[in-house]
DNA sequence: CAGTGGTCTAGACCACCCA
DNA sequence: GGGTGGTCTAGACCACTGC
């Protein structure tokens, strides 16, 4: 009970969950909520709007508010930072870089890059520990054509993430999700078996259409995502 | 250049992805950029408060608007909606029922869904296709305590996703992601090997507070989830 | 065409919280 | 205490789009 587009939210939110208003149904105008709520227009746009946002409703101009068939269509999920992660479950951080090289842009990443990649990447691979045991392993490609001064940066100490979030924006960026299976290589960083069912996250960002990196995230074994809505 | 607060909020995007002002730095404040906007604070409120939304800003009373130092934090993700993700891909939906049972509430499942479920769930098992292959192996547990009409309901044809969302509402869920390996049952309905990396989904639903369903989604091999933000 | 949501304004009061 | 963001109002004009 504390502001008015709240409760005006809230009342709205459980009359779509309790019934009162079913999947399909057209919900009153502004005008006449606001005057049944006893508030202004903006008040009760306000409420709608993030209803809208959520996903529980649907708006239209002419055609009105209606409730969604699907009610909440999307969740958010806070990306995964690994040093946080680690450190929020009271482990200690801890990072290595494996592998260190210059590369002629291989085809399958030109193409995630969206065409426009020229010509070197800097490959790092790294570990990303929680106390002693490995939790992620990172493989990553910088664009040398975007940022030439990541071929001069020591990975030894700080991070290729934490590098590039302390160098260069992002204006775009493009992430997924996705099951694999741990290579030998993978196996042997992350302490796991070959065949293992890994999951994957991978990051691509481009600033101003330009790409700047993209990267392979492989979780140990077990790791889960999760989220409440 | 559409309307008056997009307008702000792009152009105080452009300055802080521009370096304009750096992350940690105070901006100005809501009455000072109002001015310089030439609009009504209520606008550069509008602006502010979605660029907040977004992580790129933090905001405090007294103390104002500062850029944040790790810029966004969290991007969104449409739930998948099986019939929905196999139809958008072109392909014809169908589904097929291939276990139901009632069984006392297995411990593990009582820990997810709460504690509080008592005695027997209805379990189903289901197998999505898109066109003639299968898509996506359901395993799906409903709780009959909260919902003992589920036991006389049909689901050979219509899935329980769907007879669910019109039949029940729900108030609260909690969504995690993960890869697991196909066991042979897995493998089997979904036409993969035994062994292989399969992209899982979980979700468990809740009407206030008391548990409605939890769900297993196994996709078929080479499943993206993805997003841009 | 006309109803609905989308946006904007000018002004106001208030809650919070740093100094 | 006082500055900042948070919210609300009453009214207005506009854009979209179903009818």
């Amino acid at each position: 009970m504390k502001t008015a587009f709240r409760n005006v939210k809230e009342d709205i939110r459980n009359r779509i969950l309790k019934g009162v208003w079913a999947p399909g149904d057209l919900l009153p105008n502004e005008v006449d909520l606001a005057i049944e709520f006893d508030c202004a227009r903006a008040t009760v746009n306000r409420a709608m709007r993030e209803l809208a946002d959520e996903g529980l409703v649907e708006r239209k101009r002419k055609a009105g508010t209606r409730v969604r068939q699907a009610p909440l269509r999307q969740a958010r999920f806070s990306i995964p930072i690994v040093r946080q992660e680690i450190e929020a479950r009271g482990q200690i951080y801890r990072y290595a870089l494996v592998d260190r090289n210059v590369v002629e842009t291989p085809d399958w990443l030109r193409a995630r890059l969206g065409g426009t990649a020229t010509g070197q990447v800097l490959h790092l691979a790294c570990v990303h520990f929680g106390d002693a045991n490995p939790y992620q392993f990172e493989d990553r490609w910088i664009n040398l054509a975007a940022l030439p001064q990541a071929a001069d940066a020591d990975f030894n100490s700080l991070g290729p993430n934490e590098w590039l979030v302390a160098t260069v924006p992002f204006s775009d960026a493009e992430i997924s999700f996705s099951a694999t299976t741990a290579d030998a290589r993978t196996a042997r960083h992350l302490g796991c078996s070959e065949g293992d069912a890994l999951f994957l996250a991978e990051r691509t960002t481009w600033w101003e259409d330009q790409p700047i990196t993209h990267v392979r995230l492989l979780f140990q074994r077990g790791y889960r995502m999760t989220t409440r809505y």
